[in-house]
DNA sequence: GGTTAGGCTTTG
């Protein structure tokens, strides 16, 4: 038996079915709570209203008369907004009963607005069913995140009702269940009270000396700079329907209070702006409690609020604004058409915006600061290299040929540098009126004759604040982040006949291996392989990415000392000789050739405790085979694996690995203060196969 | 409680 909750948001809708204005005594637009008992579930949802399922719901379509219905599988917390407005996120996940071509049951987000919040809040608990009809549908900002719906139901208190349906507690003489929550919801509804509106005044309706609320799109913007004053300055222009074209200067000492307007087309909400008169025209600036909340100018897009406010108002009716602004926008086309331009679309001489990823920054000097970017596309324009001392750059200094292929080098100046200063690699920017700049550049040949002139582009953020110049970084969960991240996850991250370029390689050599993994990455591109030691001890072999980095599970890195290799370039001094191998040709352009390293990291462990180890500069006696022998050679990759079997037999128990004397040397890293640890490595250890099955190693 | 800036016609 179930017992069934029919809720009402509103009196003044009119439901089949639905108790009448008797039972529910004199309300004034409030959310009622009726029970029934005995009643299947939906039993008293009217019968103009049809359910649809999950799978057919979209941002295209009318959802008047439509009803959805799903188990109530997670409730989320009620969040306070403003004085008695509330909003509440909720999964429902879609009831068996409609059949459905996959066996996974969908899910989507539910959002409640408003006294609908609060008392659904007190009404309905996890595990509910409920139905839902009179809801708006928006695009989920959280689909990329929670993999559900990709919309998700929009529920305001004045045009949505919510059926709950339960299974019933067990009986209780003394306090029916139903009476039980009758009372307490007639309790709830005596204390509510009406929600504070705000009213907004048209752009055009403005009168000078007045304190406003206003809504308008956003037709130019700087992002906050710092101002003579004590505070950063926001300088904005916005429009609305009435088409009036406003300036906004916005003064707080806090970033965080600033609009967060990422481009324009954005829709801003300003509370408490006065009205000025400056040059013959009204403008608005902040004034006591001054608030802002900004949002996505894209029609269709999810209606979220952008502030760092902890307490603000946010209702159905600013959905609808929000809306109504977006549409009224796009059929004005009063937005430049300023397509994203991805540095794959960049053109010379040009001023754009670019959103993009910080990989790493390095100061030049006091007045210019390098920022090392990507977007995951490549510029078909050759672009100007910047080298600076890798003991100045924050983050990598170097990347594969790869990813070096698609960095731009951005030279950002004078004002700006305070800012870069503050960014963190690996943050997602927008950089706004960044300036392709074209120039060329000398590549020296072998001989002064054959240097050539190789247009490049350089990018450069001048200083000052005009044209809306600056950087802000963007939130993560931002549409333009995530189109970002997908374009990047499509990159190849090492491409396999890719070697790494000479800064990586000469990274590698004077790197200890404790650091390879911050300069290759390794994390995403690492296979690793654990193999077990007698006594529960195991070992694991990082596997760099190498031609054969398949062959053999271990790792080499193949390097070329740039420390070692002199810049002059020697006529070859080869005369005589018939057969000019490749350390001839070395000799004479005075570099040295690349070697090949054997690096492991093993996890050893004894019955105290387990310990990483690295196996490298003793990498070759401890195995007996030359790293060099290991690259070209299948017997001396058999051997080791051999080796590696005995040690760590495939599959089989710890029980059956040997116990092993090594002989470690713990040594202190410092890597520019960046990081400080204690590391070891195997030294002075040779293996040795005896012709039992005992398989032992000799320490030296 | 007062101050800041008041887009722009583009340096390196």
């Amino acid at each position: 038996m179930f017992a069934v909750v029919v809720y009402y948001s509103s009196l003044t809708r009119t439901v089949t079915g639905g108790p009448t204005e008797q039972q529910l005594g004199h309300l004034d637009v409030m959310p009622v709570l009726v029970l029934s008992e005995g009643a299947g579930p939906g039993a008293q949802v009217p019968s103009h209203l049809t359910r649809i399922p999950f799978s057919l719901i979209s941002t295209s379509t009318n959802y008047t008369n439509k009803t959805v219905k799903g188990k109530v599988v997670l409730k989320g917390p009620l969040v306070f907004l403003a004085a008695d407005n509330f909003i509440l996120k909720t999964v429902i996940q879609e009831e068996e009963s409609q059949p459905s071509a996959s066996s996974q049951k969908l899910s989507i987000n539910v959002v409640l607005f408003g006294a609908l919040a609060k008392d659904f809040n007190q009404a309905v608990n996890q595990g509910d069913v409920v139905v839902a009809s009179g809801f708006t549908v928006g695009k989920s900002p959280t689909f990329h995140k929670d993999k559900l719906h990709p919309c998700n139901l929009l529920l305001s208190e004045d045009d949505s009702c919510i059926y709950v349906s339960r299974l019933p507690p067990p009986p209780d003489p003394r306090s029916p269940p139903a009476i039980k929550r009758r009372s307490a919801l007639s309790a709830e509804v005596s204390r509510t009270t009406k929600v504070p509106k705000y009213t907004y005044v048209r752009l055009s309706d403005l009168k000078a000396g007045s304190v406003v609320n206003v809504y308008g799109v956003v037709l130019f913007f700087k992002q906050p700079f710092k101002s003579r004053g004590t505070d950063f300055c926001s300088s904005l222009k916005i429009t609305d329907q009435s088409n009036q074209k406003i300036c906004c200067t916005v003064f707080c000492e806090k970033l965080d209070d600033h609009p967060k307007i990422f481009k324009i087309g954005d829709i801003v909400r300003m509370h408490r702006v006065k009205t000025k008169f400056f040059n013959d025209s009204i403008t608005l600036i902040n004034t006591f409690g001054f608030s802002v909340v900004t949002f996505d100018g894209a029609v269709g897009g999810a209606v979220e609020p952008r502030t760092s406010s902890r307490s603000f108002h946010f209702d159905q009716e600013d959905v609808q604004i929000v809306e109504e602004l977006r549409s009224w926008a796009a059929s004005q086309a009063l937005l430049p058409p300023v397509p994203k331009i991805p540095l794959s679309a960049v053109q010379p001489s040009a001023y754009f915006d670019l959103t993009c990823q910080l990989l790493a920054k390095a100061p030049i000097d006091t007045t210019c600061t390098l920022l090392r970017v990507w977007d995951g596309t490549r510029c078909p324009h050759t672009l100007l290299k910047v080298i600076v001392e890798p003991n100045v750059t924050e983050g990598p200094s170097s990347f594969s040929t790869v990813r070096e292929n698609l960095i731009a080098n951005i030279l950002v100046y004078d004002n700006h540098v305070e800012v870069a200063r503050q960014l963190k690699p690996g943050a997602f920017l927008r950089i706004y009126n960044l300036r392709a700049i074209p120039g060329s550049s000398k590549v020296p040949g072998l001989t002064s004759s054959q240097s050539e002139e190789v247009d490049h582009l350089a990018f450069h953020l001048h200083g000052g604040t005009a044209y809306g110049r600056g950087i802000r970084v963007l939130p993560e969960n931002s549409p333009d982040v995530q189109e970002l991240k997908r374009v990047m996850e499509a990159v190849p991250d090492n491409d396999m006949d890719d070697e790494l370029n000479d800064s990586a390689l000469l990274e590698i050599w004077s790197t200890p291996p404790e650091y390879l993994e911050f300069f290759l990455d390794l994390d995403k591109n690492l296979t690793t392989k654990r193999i077990f030691f007698a006594g529960g001890g195991f070992l694991i072999q990082n596997s760099y990415q190498w031609t054969w980095w398949f062959v053999f599970p271990g790792n080499a890195v193949k390097t070329k000392c740039r420390q070692c290799s002199e810049a002059a370039v020697r006529e070859p001094s080869a005369e005589g000789v018939k057969l000019i191998d490749e350390k001839i040709i070395a000799e004479a352009l005075g570099v040295q050739l690349l070697q090949f390293v054997l690096l492991m990291k093993l996890e050893l462990q004894d019955a105290t405790d387990t310990l990483d180890v690295f196996l490298w500069r003793d990498g070759e006696s401890f195995f007996g085979v030359s790293a060099e022998d290991i690259a070209a050679n299948q017997e001396a990759q058999n051997s080791i694996c051999q080796t590696m079997d005995s040690l760590c037999p495939p599959g089989g128990r710890t029980g059956e690995r040997p116990w092993l004397d090594l002989c470690l040397t713990a040594y202190r890293a410092e890597d520019n203060g960046r990081r400080d640890q204690t590391c070891y490595q195997i030294c002075d250890t040779i293996i040795t196969k005896h012709p039992s099955t005992r398989s032992d190693p000799d320490p030296a």
